[in-house]
DNA sequence: CTGTATCCTTAGGGATACTG
DNA sequence: CAGTATCCCTAAGGATACAG
């Protein structure tokens, strides 16, 4: 292990990740773009969660100005607007992972479906794989 | 992959484990213990993140509630209370590494030893390992 | 469809004094 | 040492109307 002042590292890149994306509203957007599949404005406030418009358009600012979402004009309907993770973005898979794993085994009412599960605990590196081909 | 009404499962265990150790100074609290080895209520008023005594004792009060630390009279020491990160603590050792992979990465200015991120990359099991061996 | 602009309310949190 | 108890204050967020 490495040390820092007769301590363990202080793992300031947790503040860093928290201050980027750690707040509530942009976990959960982030979270539909991963794993619902979710591109568009209106996706995001249908999501059920309850955000409000000027809510989701300061945390899609926020993202987009962090680089961890980017936005373009939708080429198929051009009167849409397409969001998208950036690889920035995609890197932060494995963090929603660890947490899907630690959020199933300890919520009593955990939605998450068995299989998912196992598949995450046995081979968590093909699971990331399929859904960074998903996100292509 | 896991389909739910035709759309890749939702994920909230995310929401779950944010709900139950994602607030900001939660997450400073275990971050404390997991990699500097603090223990004591005072320990975590000096982290220089300048918490108050109210809400750090809030955060410690509701980490306990929600079983991810729990507090003892100091065996060694009478006077002191001592906290320790439950089994269900330490369980959140992967998503803290996860969050200090993808923070050391993006963060320009990041403090993380570059052996440690190495040794992160290569072997993540094993720091795992090391850090539980820590804690015991 | 994708946002702004505004108003209003509340919870969270800083500062600090105090207690068993 | 390990917290409570207050007070205060601001920033975050809900609701809603509206705009490009």
């Amino acid at each position: 292990m490495v040390h820092k002042k007769n301590k363990y590292w202080c793992g300031c890149p947790i503040r860093f990740t928290m201050k980027h994306f750690g707040d509530k509203w942009s976990f959960l957007v982030v979270r539909d773009m991963m794993f619902k599949g979710k591109k568009y404005y209106n996706e995001f406030l249908e999501a059920g969660e309850g955000i409000s418009t000027n809510i989701l358009a300061s945390r899609l600012r926020d993202l987009e100005k962090h680089g961890v979402i980017s936005k373009i004009r939708d080429p198929e309907k051009k009167s849409k607007v397409l969001y998208s993770l950036t690889s920035k973005g995609k890197e932060l898979i494995p963090v929603m992972l660890a947490m899907i794993e630690w959020g199933s085994k300890h919520d009593p009412n955990t939605e998450a479906p068995q299989e998912f599960i196992e598949n995450l605990r046995n081979n968590p590196e093909k699971i990331r794989q399929d859904i960074l081909k998903r996100l292509e």
